[in-house]
DNA sequence: CTGAAAGCGCTTACAG
DNA sequence: CTGAAAGCGCTTACAG
């Protein structure tokens, strides 16, 4: 392995102390004489030392390491997320380790201990779990931790989300105002807060154009197999109701999944005889569905909030006398986008 | 904080040799009395203890953590592949640090210093320099190191890549053999092998089809702001040579870009007028552009083939008697869709 | 100006 | 059957 502190210490008949002054830039407060300091200098670099940051961490009680727990790492909202929250995090000097539960309650609450156990500083977490057992464990036990896209009611720890009631209601507002009378909703996970807002949006904007909610409408997909779930979903829902003339996805792979299905089946989504609107978006959106509206959800927000509410916590907690803030949370508005007009 | 060993010894009147083993299995095979251990037991679950990883990572030497470091990690191919390697390494206890390297040899080189810091296992990366100075050096420090997607001639680090120019030759042969004459290449990062090889696919079957190799039809995209430049690039070949009817474009990224841009300009991609073939694809690809044939890169294969070289590179590095083995390198090839027949 | 010492929380020879 | 001790590589009071 490499050089460590000691080796240095050897080499030039000092003491580990002063080494470590030197090359963690304390030398000069510490009265280091100026030759001593360059002589550490040149030794430490001619023997390429690099610091072991986990004895660091392991004495100063901070790893400068968050934990980031997403459902799927794959999902392209998520993988947005990360891909912003790993910038934000390296720019204040955090590390990333990242995992994917599944949306598994059991494998959520394994990798939350883990995380614990590798002494990240913090956690940033998507909640599979609804329960929120050991996220609220985590709170309680003043482990910073930051929620976002999925909020949970008992949790007292910040949180990051989007307007979902609103977000739902304005695309299916639109559609009804657009004269669309037979929409239905295609959904998933229904048990989660999230899912059941952008439910709730749907059924408001439905009351408010005097629709009836047809539960003929309703199409719940399970996550597991969902491509082909989607499709039974689908003839089920064009079989019993077959002058359907609107769908509304909670979900940018639901929508994907439905695209597919109207390509494969024949079914002509450009003369705008269906009205379709989805919670947010893929980029080939515009192209391969060039008349569906979409809720757009704000990334870069969402990651810069989520590591901001996060720092401070760690900050909070790091600071000796300190009580623990009141969770801060955030919901930002979606960006509207609606494309049939 | 939570307890540690030290304060279940204490409370137990043992000594923290004796809870370790009792905690870490070995109580068995070391004798502890059936009692003591359940004693042990019961009182670690009582006080909630979790093992202080950074601790027993700095005694062992082994964090369980292995680094992956991708150009962007927002890209849809790169987090498909971090979620498939996220799988494969917790299957095995290992968890993942993930960054961004954004394509930059300087962030690249200082995240491979960094994850080396933090004393991950080792490391997976997607290398961004093509130089490969800080990569070679880490394969010589006897650091286990997978490259993949793009490897450098220079290291003999483990490597997993697709046949990249079998690839393109054939897509481009394909395009060719269907009639287009005048067949673009719009490509990017051209430094890179793995980019050249795919630019060399492009002329091999550019010569076996008797076709001349016009400098004009030839595509540079910069990174920074592509989508402006896959734009500018379009226009200007277009405007040079208005005959142009076929387009290969080296990553799903640009022909994401000049979807978007035929999509913009009114110009028809559905009658088949134009030829269009693309390394790697979308799933929404089959929808905005179902005529544009792709190399479909093996996903899964890659991320399973670099967890085990990796993990075979680190068993071998922590064995004892250990040489280090040759790296070993993988070439898959391409799943072919020919979509315009 | 510099150093000896304790400690972060583990593991593991070694000793009895 | 169980424990005292050393060590992983750092940082940081404390002392001189």
């Amino acid at each position: 392995m490499g050089a460590s502190l000691k080796d240095i210490a050897c080499k030039l008949n000092l003491s580990k102390t002063t080494v470590s002054w030197v090359l963690s830039g304390q030398g000069d407060k510490k009265g280091i004489s100026a030759e001593t300091q360059s002589r550490v200098l040149a030794c430490a670099r001619s023997l390429a030392y690099e610091p072991n940051l986990l004895a660091r961490s392991l004495n100063t009680g901070v790893s400068k390491t968050i934990g980031l727990i997403l459902p799927s790492i794959s999902d392209t909202f998520f993988a947005h997320i990360a891909d912003r929250i790993e910038s934000e995090a390296e720019r204040e000097g955090y590390s990333l380790m990242i995992a994917g539960s599944n949306s598994e309650p059991e494998r959520e609450n394994a990798l939350i201990r883990l995380f614990r156990s590798k002494k990240v500083d913090g956690i940033i977490i998507a909640p599979a779990d609804a329960s929120g057992r050991e996220v609220g464990r985590l709170a309680e036990s003043g482990c910073p931790v930051v929620l976002f896209d999925r909020c949970l009611a008992k949790t007292d720890a910040g949180c990051v989300v989007i307007d979902n009631e609103a977000g739902s209601h304005a695309l299916v507002r639109h559609l009804a105002a657009r004269g669309f009378r037979k929409i239905a909703i295609i959904t998933t996970f229904p048990h989660l807060p999230t899912m059941e807002l952008r439910h709730r949006g749907y059924l408001r904007a439905l009351a408010e154009a005097g629709l009836h909610a047809d539960p003929r409408l309703y199409g719940e997909v399970a996550y597991a197999g969902y491509r082909q779930h989607v499709c039974d979903t689908l003839d089920r829902i064009l079989a019993t109701v077959p002058d359907t003339d609107g769908f509304f996805f909670t979900t940018h792979i639901l929508a994907t999944e439905a695209l597919r299905y109207f390509h494969d089946r024949g079914i002509d989504i450009s003369d705008g005889r269906l009205g379709l609107a989805c919670m947010h978006e893929d980029p080939l959106f515009r192209l391969a569905a060039p008349r569906m509206s979409v809720a757009r959800f704000p990334v870069e927000e969402i990651s810069a909030h989520a590591v901001r509410l996060l720092l401070r916590q760690i900050r909070e907690s790091q600071s000796p006398g300190s009580v623990r803030p009141a969770p801060e949370s955030v919901v930002l508005p979606c960006r509207m986008e609606f494309r049939d007009e």
